[in-house]
DNA sequence: TTAAAACTATATATCTGCTATAAGGTCAAT
DNA sequence: ATTGACCTTATAGCAGATATATAGTTTTAA
């Protein structure tokens, strides 16, 4: 099957195969005389492995470990767990994170109502004086 | 005062602060006849505000579009709030997909202990089998 | 005085995970 | 013969910085 194919029936754009392709998480695979590329039922799963793990977040870079870790069949799959529980730890992160910004954000906007003029507004005034402390949607979980 | 020292005070790297210049979130200042920057009081209290919106996530176009509604202060200020409102929705779509995320990886999780090999992995076995919905941690709101 | 350290300048590349565009080659049907 | 759908590579763009390269300036110390 020919990329297009591939790409509809994984539910990509034959970019992302090409893409995949050049940061080595799908092997090249053979080519037609003029050039094509030529894909197998494995082509198949592989790329669709990659996409669920997008699904789950994971990064490029934690897909290729995964890929190795499949590569070593025999080795204990304790470091595909701690794969997964170190990503868990992070999406938690995040989410307190986003949490904690939720609250600044909402406590923000209870010093404001609609019937001030943008020079009164006491969002913008509550910007301004400070008080806040770094917090970006990311910690070293 | 020079790049450098404004920088420090507010705790940023001198390149973010040329950044902003180029993205026109900082008005250009002042140059010495060596061409070195000048910045005053105003262009520190600018920068100070640029960076606690950053801490609340909110994205460069939205500073801008903040320092657009500071520019008429006699407009009400319900345009900020809208803003604000916007953005907290933002937030907590961003969290409810974590968290539905959270819950997909500890069930994927939990089909796997660290006695087995990687060949008989329940987590690969959970990702390998599909049955996933698409659900990037960004929404409509 | 001179030489190194510390600062400034611009321009360009890097990061992530794609997506989009340009410019062209191939193939089947009309 | 030409249109259209497909394929190829190369390159640029998004966000929001951060890093690097190269060069000029100022300050400090020997």
């Amino acid at each position: 099957m020919r990329i297009g194919q591939l790409a509809q029936s994984v539910g990509v754009d034959t970019q992302t195969i090409r893409f995949y392709e050049r940061q080595g998480l799908l092997p090249p695979p053979d080519r037609q005389e003029n050039g094509y590329r030529i894909y197998n039922e494995k082509h198949g799963e592989r790329l669709a492995f990659i996409r669920r793990c997008r699904i789950l977040d994971l990064s490029l870079a934690e897909i290729h470990e995964l890929q190795r870790y499949q590569d070593d069949p025999h080795q204990s799959c304790a470091v595909v767990n701690a794969l997964l529980d170190d990503h868990i730890s992070h999406v938690r992160s995040q989410i307190a994170a986003l949490q904690a910004l939720e609250k600044q954000l909402v406590s923000l906007r209870a010093s404001c109502n609609d019937d001030r003029e943008v020079a009164a507004c006491g969002v913008l005034a509550g910007i301004s004086e400070g008080s806040m402390h770094p917090q970006q949607a990311e910690s070293s979980a």
